[in-house]
DNA sequence: GTACTACTTCTATAGTTATCGAATTAATTC
DNA sequence: GAATTAATTCGATAACTATAGAAGTAGTAC
């Protein structure tokens, strides 16, 4: 379930994709199986060249070979890439759903009332405990270590809520975000 | 509405990915927004490697920095990320709907009559003009420029029917394969 | 068996690139 | 203005890799 352990194989994947003869190979065999040397002259590049890309391929799970006559046909894995893709996919919005995965129901029903579908804030609710929700919403909008001007606090809440002034102060009462004294510098507070 | 000038584009997508701490890179911004230092730390690499990564990145259009203070603050362009996953997914599966799809209506629907959902034949129509339809329907299983022995090419009929003697008579008289006189070989008759 | 064919593995090389450290630029603070 | 801070760009180096050609392997044809 962790996401470790695929990150070296995800890198090989790419890598074998990110070269422009590989690349190519896995278009011509995704129409239909080719020997080496039919390869070799399509791409203009020698057998052995050739052979060596196929072996990488065939290393990183894209391509199956077998043997015809005396000839050796490579052919397509459809289903490696479509996994590969699914993958990506998969891992590639993570702005909102990761974190709205790692929701409680309490949370997830607190953010559906009073937000809309854009993550806007529509209200604001009268519980602490609901209302320390919201603010935890708009808490990843800030990154740690940074220290913000006003303004740019501003024009950050300003996606989520018109009352930008109060939302800011509320940040700071419950302890999300400080403040520095002179400056009018805020930044987020690590809470690990 | 070409695929090859995408080609280059994917090629610089992958190859942009395919390197360990560009993918953790975008696995770190996919969480949230980083600084180069941040992100230096994190990685244990230089800043001015990080910036290098950064600019790579970029370009491949994967993220999109923001002045913030006088940080810069990167963050993943995730709608970039998932079309390119989708791309790959629609690419991914070319083995039938590929062909499928430079199919005239008439030969669709002759393929939807006498094969079933998986491919095989269930019975030969006795219009040519249909008759033709399901041979070149098979072709595709075989490869230009092998050479294949009378077995083998049985093996691969047999996929589609039983009856793979007729099959492999017919892929000749109607001139889609050709015979060798005396070795009993059979190759795929180009047809450019 | 010998001859032939397609392919793979080995070796060397040229081109690429990830990395660091130094110098430079840009922005902020005082 | 000068000083400070973050980031970028520059220059050099080391590691990697795509490629071709030679040598070696395995299977086929006669």
């Amino acid at each position: 379930m962790n996401s470790k352990p695929h990150v070296e194989n995800l890198v090989e994947f790419f890598k074998v994709l990110g070269e422009p003869n590989r690349l190519r190979i896995v278009g011509l065999l995704a129409q239909r199986a080719y020997t080496v040397e039919q390869l070799s002259e399509t791409l203009g590049v020698g057998a052995s060249t050739v052979s060596h890309h196929l072996a990488r391929l065939a290393c990183a799970g894209l391509v199956a070979s077998r043997s015809e006559s005396y000839y050796n046909l490579y052919s397509l894995k459809t289903d490696a890439l479509s996994g590969m893709a699914k993958e990506m996919l998969a891992q590639a919005q993570p702005a909102r759903p990761a974190s709205e995965q790692d929701l409680c129901d309490f949370d997830r029903k607190v953010l559906a009332t009073f937000t809309t579908a854009d993550g806007r804030i529509k209200a604001f609710p009268m519980q602490e405990r609901k209302f320390r929700v919201l603010l935890r919403h708009v808490l990843p909008s800030f990154s740690h270590g940074v220290r913000y001007t006003e303004k740019r606090v501003n024009e950050i809440l300003s996606k989520f809520n018109d009352d930008t002034a109060r939302l800011r102060r509320w940040l700071v009462d419950f302890g999300y975000m400080a403040r520095e004294g002179g400056g009018g510098k805020y930044w987020r507070v690590d809470k690990e």
